[in-house]
DNA sequence: CATCGCAGTTTCGTATACGATTTTCGATAT
DNA sequence: ATATCGAAAATCGTATACGAAACTGCGATG
């Protein structure tokens, strides 16, 4: 059952994501294809699926015969993506809180764990483990679109995250609220996870505002 | 400005979508790239970006080493999708309205006029021209993902209505919703779109559960 | 007679190689 | 000096070719 073979293209999906989202890939400038398949020891083919993938997923965008080249950020398009995340995550969730099995409970619990042990200085730890402790609240729904919908969503999110926030500040509430939402999690309490979900996500998307505005 | 060099991999890509969503590929049996590839007369490579392009849409999933497979249908995806839809593309068309400029408003004229000189007959044709409606309503709000993500739910969405619904029965009914839909849009009446929207939407969830009921 | 194992075949996944398009940089003319 | 044209270089996009993994059929063995 497990899908633990996974093929090039799928890793390098994986390793290519994460460094866009840690900023680790130069924007605005076409991605040079042969120069970074070479220094992940790969070839081409594989990178290049992996790109469209990326592409279809939202971190890049392609001009054909001139590459590929990392989104810029825009306010306008952080914006957007929270307003997504909350017409979708919530609501998500609190159904995923009512069907949840102890096993998914478990796995919202080690995932809040792990977050929770998360290195504070690696932001992109941080933000994989915030990530999967977001997915994990939705799983149990057995909604796959809207699981992977959440995740892409999150995913987005990161970068602006990263990008933009010194974790010191907002380090404390989030710990705080993370452990509120798995509280109503395990308590099977989907309205309030709901309520708490919307003002967790929404508080997030004010701290990005305040940092835009400073800028 | 425009887009009009495509690479062969978006085509393919496009091509091996209506496919799909025609259900004209085999389900539960994997893809034969080779074959599917002379077939279209290019290479496995090409094909390959298409696929991997469009399992990340959702149409297909894959198996390392065993291949492509069109997604099944079912009842509680066809529910996910729409669920989906309801949560996004009312509100998305309602912020639409009230900043279209008057060549939105043009081009969502023109989607309506072209949906409704389409051949009846030709069930794929009206699905697109269906599609391409519905995203006109959404894309003068600007927002990139938004809009990538109505009209890729509107795919996933066409399946279950090809493949379900007679379009004679439902055929009256939706082109008069048609029509007050683009009233609406036009008289920049956010909120009486956003009410009919959902009901144009549960109204054709209301008939695939119908359907499926009879099943 | 059923089951297990093994080889042949098919198909997938990736690397290598080549043509096409774009970009860059220098030379020339105004 | 600046702009423009053109050729060289670089990069992308695709086709061909090869190695690896999985499925199918046959045979052997319990």
């Amino acid at each position: 059952m497990s899908i633990v073979v996974r093929t090039l293209s799928e890793r390098v999906f994986e390793i290519v994501r994460e460094r866009i989202v840690a900023g680790r890939l130069p924007v605005s400038t076409a991605i040079r294809q042969d120069a970074l398949a070479a220094e992940l020891g790969i070839s081409k083919i594989p990178l290049r699926e992996a790109l469209a993938r990326l592409e279809q997923e939202g971190l890049l965008t392609s001009h054909a015969n001139r590459g590929y080249f990392v989104r810029p950020m825009s306010t306008d398009q952080a914006e957007e993506i929270y307003a997504l995340r909350l017409a979708i995550e919530p609501a998500a969730a609190a159904y995923a809180a009512t069907v949840a099995q102890d096993a998914d409970r478990a796995a919202v619990t080690d995932a809040f764990v792990r977050l929770d042990s998360a290195a504070h200085e690696n932001l992109l730890e941080v933000a994989i483990r915030n990530r999967d402790f977001h997915v994990a609240l939705v799983r149990p729904g057995q909604r796959l679109l809207t699981t992977q919908l959440v995740e892409r969503l999150a995913v987005l999110s990161e970068r602006y995250v990263i990008a933009h926030l010194e974790p010191a500040e907002r380090e404390s509430r989030a710990h705080r609220e993370h452990s509120e939402l798995l509280n109503a999690f395990l308590a099977r309490d989907g309205a309030r996870l709901e309520t708490m979900l919307i003002g967790h996500i929404g508080a997030t998307l004010d701290d990005l505002r305040d940092q835009f505005q400073a800028n």
